[in-house]
RNA sequence: UCCGACGUCGUCUAAUGGCAGGACAGGGGACUUUGGAUCCUCUAAUCGUGGUUCGAAUCCACGCGUCGGAACCA
């Protein structure tokens, strides 16, 4: 992060509290800071493999990364994993960016790991000359039996002591294309009896003819991940190096790379948990089976934990980062309940998001006291908190629609809405009373509701003092807005839905996660949603018009989360 | 089984040998022209056993449990 910000708080999203805790890793970078051990310098880097879309995992890695280096005055590059072309494509690479930079970063410089793959070449050489790195003709079932178990050690390889001009040669060979792909590797040569398999001869390159998306037919040779990475960081100069904890079995030979070579500088790889939560998938390898076996509607279907999907879901980036901000930074791996994420968005849209009526399963309403050909306008701030938001105004007619689940003909206890002889108030409106239920006589469903309203009660209060228990939204028939919504819930059943027991996780898929609800009616004032404008519909929840699909005049709009709902906590109600 | 890491309210996270705190979730209440929001309030935790210490979530020992590690993946 290159860019001036004001405060680190500001910058972060996270309140300015005195003596606030930091995180054990800010704890290291402050330390690191106060000691010098740096030159008084903080790079971090995020670095992606292109071979999926971000998800909400990758988005703490983000406001990590970047916010470490925003807040101590670094810099933090984007650098692209791009090590295995058979996997990578730039369809990734461009989301990755995007999806980046929609979450408020910026980064101090776009690389690549193969842009240092002539460096690693060279080093590569530098390792075979020292004799710390052989060229293998073993093939991968050989190298397999000789790594050893988890309680056995490993056994040399035939080629490991062979002398160092024959692996430079073999290994030159194996650059300039003269042999197969898979026909051999370059190992190093560290201890085939640690006890961490890491370090028993990794592999540094296999032969490969696999055209890469930058690199194109240049090289027919890849570095893997331990032997790119290190070395990447030390080129850029990282000081700190944050991965997941997977990777802690790494850094032994993260560290003997670096120690054995002049390479630039030594980063530290710092390691912390990564990102789960309930009631959805995090493995790129469960994303990409849910979008090939099209079980969702791509990567960013909005019920993907991915930032694409979150995004187009409602989520704002200001919540994502805020969550990132609450779930903190440890060791210690755990699951986040994801009503965390959405008390996030909630608080978000509850300070911003203008509010507009919107009925979702119709009802038809016929106020039989009202003039059947007069219309009046009422008026209704677009946020109750803030008045700056201005007004809307709202057409008020002898017919109207309300909820269906706002009216009961036979009221449970504590169900305070409509009811058979039962008065509300109709927001920003009148008061009405329910007079008469109209059923379909083949299928007794009611069809229509025949009320009566007091004139005395116009905008909300009435003039006897006479109380209300609830009031409802509504929308006049005449001048309703058709919308479709599509009301998401969670995209399974079970808050850890992991293969287990026999059963595959997509057996846990929730197969009510969408409802798509076509014959919506919104008040006029909702008319002008532009794509990806997101609104509170009262009473019901926060939505967002869909940025692929909503149009003016043929509005689609995606609820984001639902207003918390006292009455679906007492009636025992999902939502 | 070997190596490594990690065990604090239901969940996430603080404590840096000195009052176990915060957030989410849950309960109760106030207020309310959104059963929203807001405000008040309550419930609720140091894996176990020893040891060191005036004092241990923290340090030590031994257990127990969880996770990761045997791709020419990252």
């Amino acid at each position: 992060m290159t860019s001036s910000k004001p405060t680190p708080e500001e910058a972060s999203g996270r309140p300015a509290a005195a003596g606030e805790s930091l995180d054990f890793i800010r704890e290291i970078v402050k330390a690191d800071l106060a000691s010098g051990k740096n030159g008084q310098r903080v790079a971090t880097r995020f670095p992606p493999e292109p071979n999926g879309y971000l998800h909400i995992g990758h988005a703490k890695s983000i406001c990590l990364n970047f916010g470490i280096a925003r807040e101590f005055g670094g810099t933090c590059n984007l650098r692209f994993d791009d090590t295995n072309p058979t996997k990578e494509d730039v369809e990734y690479v461009d989301s990755i960016k995007e999806d980046i930079r929609w979450l408020g970063f910026e980064w101090s410089k776009e690389l690549y790991a193969s842009d240092y793959f002539g460096q690693l070449y060279d080093w590569a050489e530098h390792l075979i000359r020292a004799g710390k790195a052989y060229v293998d003709e073993s093939d991968p079932d050989q190298i397999r039996e000789m790594r050893g178990t988890l309680t056995e050690p490993g056994k040399p390889s035939p080629y490991r002591d062979r002398p160092a001009e024959e692996s430079l040669a073999l290994f030159r060979k194996m650059r300039a294309g003269e042999l197969p792909d898979g026909a051999m590797v370059l190992r190093a040569r560290v201890d085939m009896t640690s006890p961490n398999l890491n370090l028993r001869d990794p592999i540094m390159y296999r032969i490969r003819r696999a055209h890469h998306h930058r690199t194109g037919d240049a090289w027919c040779i890849y570095p893997m991940y331990d032997w790119a990475h290190g070395q990447s960081d030390s080129i850029e100069q990282i000081t700190h190096s944050i991965c997941t904890l997977e990777f802690e079995n790494h850094r032994p030979l993260y560290d003997w790379f670096l120690d054995n070579l002049p390479a630039p500088s030594h980063p530290q790889q710092i390691e912390f948990a990564r990102l789960n939560l309930t009631y959805t998938v995090m493995s790129k390898r469960k994303l990409l089976r849910l979008v090939q076996d099209r079980l969702v509607s791509g990567w960013d279907d909005p019920r993907m934990p991915t930032i694409s999907g979150l995004r187009r879901r409602g989520f704002t980036a200001q919540s994502l980062r805020a969550f990132a901000d609450r779930i903190g930074v440890a060791k210690r791996e755990s699951i986040v309940d994801v009503a965390l994420l959405e008390h996030c968005v909630r608080e978000d849209l509850n300070a911003s998001a203008p509010r507009v009526m919107a009925v979702l399963r119709p009802l038809r309403v016929v106020i039989e006291n009202y003039p059947e050909d007069q219309t009046e306008e009422l008026e209704l701030p677009f946020h109750p908190d803030h008045p700056e938001m201005g007004t809307r105004k709202i057409p008020f007619s002898r017919e109207l629609f309300i909820e269906r689940d706002d009216f009961k003909e036979d009221p449970p206890k504590k169900f305070f809405r409509l009811a058979p002889g039962r008065e509300v108030r109709l927001r920003g409106g009148y008061f009405i009373k329910c007079t008469g239920v109209v059923k379909d006589p083949a299928t007794g469903e009611i069809t229509e509701l025949r009320c009566s309203y007091d004139p005395a009660t116009r905008s909300g209060a009435a003039p006897d003092g006479r109380k209300v228990k609830v009031t409802i939204h509504w929308v006049s028939a005449r001048h309703a807005v058709e919308a479709e919504v599509r009301v998401y819930d969670r995209l399974f059943t079970d808050p850890d839905p992991s293969d287990r027991d026999g059963k595959e996780f997509t057996s846990f898929l929730n197969p009510a996660s969408l409802e798509t609800l076509r014959a919506c009616k919104l008040e006029p004032a909702a008319s002008s949603a532009a794509p990806e404008s997101r609104w509170q519909f009262e009473r019901l929840g926060y939505f967002c018009a869909d940025r692929r699909d909503s149009r003016p005049g043929a509005l689609v709009f995606n609820r984001t989360v639902s207003l918390k709902d006292e009455w679906a906590r007492i009636s025992g109600a999902d939502n």
